[in-house]
DNA sequence: AAGCTACCCAACCGCCGGCCA
DNA sequence: TTGGCCGGCGGTTGGGTAGCT
């Protein structure tokens, strides 16, 4: 853009790149090609950083870049993508060619999340019935005496839970899950969190969830829905 | 027309992991 | 094994601009 147009400490160039600046590395890059980042700015006679003529090459020289409006196809795309990786920007940004984590990431934060924010708050929370383990067939694999209660969820795509929560291998395409007893490092729960949330990612469920309600102690909060795959986390207030 | 505000997005910053001597 | 260098990444900043009053 056009920010920053000075100089800094170093006396090196900062802030919008002059059509100069950017006409002197394309040709070093076109040249020479990408790489040694760190000797660009002497060898292509730029006042610059080699971080900094990285970044230009990448987000705006380059060849192929994309420019204009993110497509509505490219917008699910998107929303999919973060569902499954989270802030992976570089990640989202391969599976769209010619965008770049950059624009992806502004595109997000300036747009898809107020968007998203706005659906949040619209949406019904699913139907939740208290669960009766004793007529539950899955209740005979759970053995471990540190178990105070089980969740079973039938949501759509439950693809997220936000506190110490085991999920168990599902059975007839239910999935359950477990509290984890204490003696857990937070370490530990957080491996268990991204462990848990790549394994819901690939579950579909019906729009129904099971609460062991007596157990558990806790609330259950609708945390994203894109397009009807819902996105639920589980909070306990016991832990 | 002028002032204000919210939004957009290019660019910077700092952290982290990989590589190599 | 360790320390330095480098590139990649995500978070943040802040100037430009459009829209509103």
């Amino acid at each position: 853009m056009k920010q920053r147009a000075n100089c800094n400490e170093d006396g090196l160039n900062k802030g919008a790149w002059t059509a100069e600046e950017d006409e002197l590395l394309a040709s070093y890059v076109n040249a020479v090609g990408e790489g040694n980042w760190t000797s660009v700015p002497k060898k292509a006679g730029l006042n610059r950083r080699g971080k900094s003529c990285r970044l230009r090459w990448l987000n705006y020289l380059r060849p192929n870049i994309k420019r204009g409006n993110i497509s509505v196809e490219e917008e699910e795309l998107i929303i999919r993508l973060h569902k499954l990786l989270g802030n992976r920007w570089s990640l989202i940004a391969g599976r769209l060619p010619g965008r770049t984590d950059n624009e992806i990431k502004n595109y997000w934060n300036t747009t898809l999340s107020k968007k998203i924010q706005t659906k949040k708050s619209t949406i019904n929370m699913p139907n939740i019935k208290a669960w009766n383990p004793k007529t539950n067939p899955l209740e005979a694999n759970i053995t471990s005496s540190s178990i105070s209660y089980l969740i079973q969820t039938k949501a759509q795509n439950c693809s997220k839970t936000s506190n110490p929560l085991h999920t168990l291998p599902s059975t007839n395409g239910v999935m359950q899950t477990q509290q984890i007893s204490g003696q857990n490092s937070q370490d530990e729960l957080m491996e268990e969190k991204k462990d848990k949330v790549l394994d819901c990612d690939l579950f579909s469920f019906d729009d129904e969830m099971w609460i062991d309600g007596f157990e558990f102690g806790g609330e259950i909060n609708v945390v994203d829905d894109y397009d009807n795959d819902l996105v639920c986390s589980l909070f306990d207030s016991n832990l």
